[in-house]
DNA sequence: ACTGCATGGGATAGCGCTATCCTAGTGGAG
DNA sequence: CTCCACTAGGATAGCGCTATCCCATGCAGT
């Protein structure tokens, strides 16, 4: 066997070596010339760039993996796909990072904090490159893990509550979170506020699943109503069963039912406020004229609603890009000028109010 | 440096030498005794795993991936999110890999078969285990990419037409695809037929998106009416554009304005119908009495509409999970005693129709 | 001329695992 | 008692890449 021989590999691939043989060089400068590290003379750079262009080239994932102890995984843990909020976002951050050569590991958590901690294990076995996340509040456990691996992290749809923006707040970490989201709770309470100055007076909270972003909406309402003086815990209605189009209209009968004084309700999500919408259609009752609905989210079919409905807008889509992008810019070892990104939401009026 | 300070690597993790030092054996036998490859002594597993667990070991799977040319990660095809039929779809076969250990790379084609070449050729790369692609029609460029890969795949949603059963029909294949699905055309006769049974005589189609799944239906709707002598091409309104609920609006006023006589509407997904629910609604379109309307696929919400929507409930999670677990016993090695999984379909009569 | 040091290239040594071949020990058939 | 499959373990050699160290060169400072 001659020495040329060994560099027909088993497998078939072309590899780093052909490409260096080829090219006339070493196999580490072919890497380099590549990866664009270090300085290699452009004279080289050309020459190793036809030559990989002329084999076809294409780096193994796996084994840049084990030498260099970083994948181009990027790992993504979002609650759930049965929301559309959701899919959205890993929709639109896993195609940025598809574009910038990362492949997305997605993971669904269901909301649940040991799946989520499981999940995170599992991934981070594959030494993502960087994670996405949904939301700020994770447990210990998660909180460890995500330090101790000095992955890069972006955490996406939350922002930190205005008061905690102050160091001290993070005192806990050894540096802030990165996060692109908009301010749920001055959403929750603008369109609060909204409903109000168009003259409703005793507007209902509905409020599912009851994850932290939900929670944060509330209180941007229950604020909003003691601002105005007509808070009342009565109108609070929460159910910490998932979000759904049924549930809209089991809820929306429930507090028409012991609540009749209601002339509003402000529902979390989209989906709740459709159903509501349409239970209001079955049972008679008219919207807005005997009362008004609003949503949250803005999603598929909102606008097509009888009456049509009014939400807020919110920038899932951009988030996710958003996301993407800063946390490429990490992946880099850039540094951000912001920790904080808030693209911020709009109230969109339409005939439920 | 002593010999025994070689195995502490820099990395800090802990690898299979450090567990066969503390077990008492060499690393291969480690290696085979987590795997369950080839025989080993009870003894020796027992010694394994016990050191193993006390060590918290974890494979890692780049180095697994490099060695074995075979990484735990599933390529999943699809090719959209915004449609909620692929989210069930995917959201149910990324748990089941999941549970067997594997991990889901996704990928959305968005109907374009150029992307969906380009991204198996990424997903490739990796060197997945297995394969689970919408579909079963591709372009020659992707078909030669899955033959070529030796990469088990199972497809998913569509099964082949009857006529094509027979072998002459994968002539051009080494072999017949794995597929789970249902009849796509059987269903939409099937509906048909419930339809025509309801007394309607002049039932137009309408379809969007237009992807095989779709013109499927759209032959099963054909064929149910032929066989009652009242198909009409003008009966037909076929629109490229992607499926959502406002366009369903849009072309329930198109159909209504210039097909008047027209006295049922079959929808080729749910989102359409909806949307034309709630156009009818708008518009003061009685339904069922006016036109009665039709849907496909149950999708959230159809059940909730005013009045309930009659529809096609398809069983795309059972979908997702028996293709993930047909995939899981290919990656094994074993031979399925089917080919084609057919999972039915069931019609759902309601107000609507 | 000598030192200092930035610059561009390569040699070497793994990353952590598995495929492959090899060997020593077994037990039954002839 | 020999021979031969057959079993259970191990040694060896990579998989394809990158981190790290090393060396040759060139050029400014004294």
């Amino acid at each position: 066997m001659t020495h040329s021989a060994k560099h027909h590999r088993a497998t078939g691939r072309v590899t780093l070596h052909d490409v260096a043989q080829a090219a006339g060089v070493s196999p580490i400068t072919v890497s380099r010339a590549l990866r664009g590290e270090r300085a290699v003379s452009p004279l080289l750079v050309e020459r190793v760039l036809a030559a990989s262009e002329r084999l076809g080239y294409v780096p193994d994932p796996a084994a840049r993996a084990l030498a260099s102890q970083r994948s181009n995984h990027v790992a993504i843990l979002i609650p759930k796909l049965s929301n559309a909020l959701f899919v959205d976002l890993l929709d639109a951050a896993q195609q940025t990072l598809r574009t910038a050569g990362f492949q997305a590991l997605i993971g669904v958590t269901h909301y649940d904090d040991n799946q989520e901690e499981q999940l995170l294990r599992e991934q981070l076995l594959h030494r993502p490159a960087g994670l996405l996340i949904t939301g700020l509040d994770h447990n210990p456990a998660t909180r460890l893990l995500m330090a101790r691996s000095q992955v890069p992290c972006v955490h996406l749809m939350d922002l930190p509550p205005d008061e905690a923006m102050n160091v001290e707040a993070f005192a806990g970490m050894n540096e802030a979170p990165y996060c692109v989201g908009f301010r749920q709770n001055e959403a929750g309470a603008a369109l609060t506020r909204e409903l109000l100055a168009s003259g409703r007076k005793r507007i209902a909270f509905a409020g599912a699943q009851l994850d932290p972003r939900v929670m944060q909406r509330l209180y941007g309402w229950r604020s909003a109503l003691q601002a105005a003086g007509v808070y009342e815990p009565t109108l609070e209605w929460l159910n910490p069963a998932s979000s759904s189009i049924a549930l809209g209209g089991v809820m929306f009968e429930q507090i028409m039912g012991q609540t009749p004084a209601v002339d509003a309700i402000f529902f979390c999500n989209d989906d709740l406020a459709q159903g509501a919408l349409l239970a209001a259609l079955r049972l008679g009752v008219s919207v807005p004229e005997r009362v008004a609905i609003a949503g949250f989210n803005d999603l598929t079919g909102s606008d097509q609603m009888v009456p049509p409905l009014t939400t807020v807008r919110t920038p899932r889509a951009a988030i996710g890009e958003a996301g993407a992008q800063m946390l490429l810019s990490l992946m880099r070892g850039e540094a951000p000028a912001t920790r904080f990104v808030d693209l911020g939401f709009e109230i969109v009026q339409r005939g439920s109010s």
